[in-house]
DNA sequence: AAATAAAATGAAAATAATTCTCATTTACCT
DNA sequence: AGGTAAATGAGAATTATTTTCATTTTATTT
């Protein structure tokens, strides 16, 4: 009973990964967590597959947390938290960017817009509830 | 006729240039401007100056774009627009994060929001045209 | 004004996240 | 199985940023 298609492959557990979790993991959280299942994963093979699956539109960047790059497999339009004390980044689903605005800045400026980001930061709940009880 | 004070200090030099831009510079941009008025300025300074106006309050980051970090000395919430060509940081002062949000994110969440940012990326209206005529 | 203390700066070394090189391994195809 | 192309690991290289430390500049005190 062994799988048709050998997938000895690391990349595929990356992108799993990326995809099963929701803590937008930097590079080394996601080099940490993989070594569960891949003890002799390199940081280098990830490194080298999230900038393919970002060019290939499969991931996208957050940007920096904490001067670190974090990643989302989730690429349509959506909102963040990102707290500044224990550096989460937290989807807020509840929360949404106005469509239409993508049209105004279109037309304002004579730009094309390929993409758009809102992204709150503070203290996320854990956090405020740690400084209380501290 | 001399100055009260006399600012030898770059420091001032920096904040002033910051606040006169609509760059939104890295610290290298910076540096490279500075150079006119202050040829023997170095880029220790330029970062360790930025490193403290953020600190203060008084200048925010706006993240990295191409791996680089950009500033702005308009702290106050508004929107940008990032040209993914010519790295371009543009302010879209016609369009604004509607204040309420920021309560729904704070009570839905349980957290406590300190900023918010809005970004839009895409091509600007200079590089839309050189595709064209190129 | 001179003396002293404190803060700011330049130059270069140190740091750290990310990328690259290259030799080796793995998967795919016939 | 044999050959080829792609993927990977290990470590070197790169690069933005930070730190160190000696020097200069500014502020303070006498």
């Amino acid at each position: 009973m062994e799988q048709k298609t050998k997938q000895f492959r690391k990349r595929n557990a990356i992108l799993t990964y990326l995809q099963e979790t929701h803590l937008h993991p930097s590079a080394e959280m996601l080099h940490e967590m993989l070594q569960a299942e891949h003890p002799d994963i390199s940081l280098a093979t990830v490194y080298r597959n999230l900038t393919l699956f970002k060019n290939q539109g499969l991931i996208q960047s957050l940007g920096t947390v904490d001067g670190i790059e974090r990643f989302d497999a989730n690429t349509l339009p959506h909102v963040h938290f990102i707290c500044t004390s224990c550096n989460a980044v937290i989807d807020l689903p509840q929360i949404s960017v106005p469509e239409q605005l993508r049209n105004t800045v279109e037309q304002t400026t004579g730009s094309q817009v390929e993409a758009c980001q809102l992204c709150f930061t503070g203290i996320c709940q854990a956090c405020c509830q740690s400084e209380k009880t501290a």
